[in-house]
DNA sequence: ATTTCTAACTTACCTTGCTAAGTTCATAGC
DNA sequence: GCTATGAACTTAGCAAGGTAAGTTAGAAAT
């Protein structure tokens, strides 16, 4: 997929992270994609399944960032008796207060980013989403599945 | 940024890497990041720095990347006397060969994925295309600086 | 009650991204 | 000729993605 297309699809997010990273950091020591777990469990991702399926991201990935975010004292992970060998996933107050911040941080830059490059945001959301659709016929994991 | 538009773009983005890697490691033993940077040479990267710029990742990266490669047979590389510290990087017939497999893997798959999805396949890429500027503006890099 | 199955999660290991700090080669100034 | 500067590349170390294979808890089957 060396198409033009495919191409500047991938610097454009690579760029768009970095830019994300850089707006947080300048502010709060944490990463964008860390910023985003923490985000997908205010999305209603309540477990580690969940949350990889909402961050489209394989369960390993996800058990480690969970490792990580527990750690730093942002995530609350528990047990339910009677679940099986699921996790309850819950941010700490300090996470929330995290979440928020980021949040405030972000809130709109993309939005104005959009705008000033002159493209209608809904539109491209629109295309952006059939895309998404058309290649995630036939798995069925995707944020669709919770939010 | 975890605006829907963002997020759904990283997870785009994400899926169709995935999906490449796919389809080429059903046949060639190559990851697309690989095939990508021995795509870059034949589109005209001719230095370490060119092809960092035109894969938009940092030197140390496609140095890695380059050294990967070259120890696999795909790539050459050499010093041209009187060029300062620049390597010259050139595909060896087995890297020519890949890239051409791998190009008639991926041939067209995009342009199906994004038919099938009903987007018109310019206008997508033009809102893409102004998306970068946008955010690139202010960074020289990019594909643009050799193609 | 014990075995078996399944879902959810973890471990081990590798790839590949990044930054910061070095190295190397050629040129420019003294 | 020797030193300073700048461009191009490398090294070291960390972050975070992936797959394959292992573990654990509950449910289902006998």
């Amino acid at each position: 997929m060396p198409t033009a297309l495919s191409y500047e699809l991938h610097v454009l997010t690579a760029r768009l992270d970095r830019a994300a990273d850089v707006i947080l950091q300048a502010e709060i020591p944490i990463s964008y994609r860390r910023f985003l777990a923490l985000f997908g469990i205010t999305q209603g991702a309540t477990s580690q399944r969940e949350l990889a399926a909402w961050l489209a991201q394989s369960e390993p990935s996800t058990s480690r960032m969970v490792g990580v975010l527990s750690r730093e004292g942002l995530l609350a992970v528990s047990r339910s008796p009677g679940a099986g060998n699921r996790r309850v996933l819950q941010l700490t107050s300090e996470g929330a207060a995290v979440v928020d911040r980021c949040s405030t941080l972000l809130e709109g830059r993309f939005e104005e980013l959009v705008r000033r490059a002159g493209v209608p945001y809904a539109r491209f959301q629109r295309d952006t989403r059939r895309l998404l659709n058309q290649i995630g016929a036939g798995e069925s994991s995707g944020p669709e599945r919770i939010a």
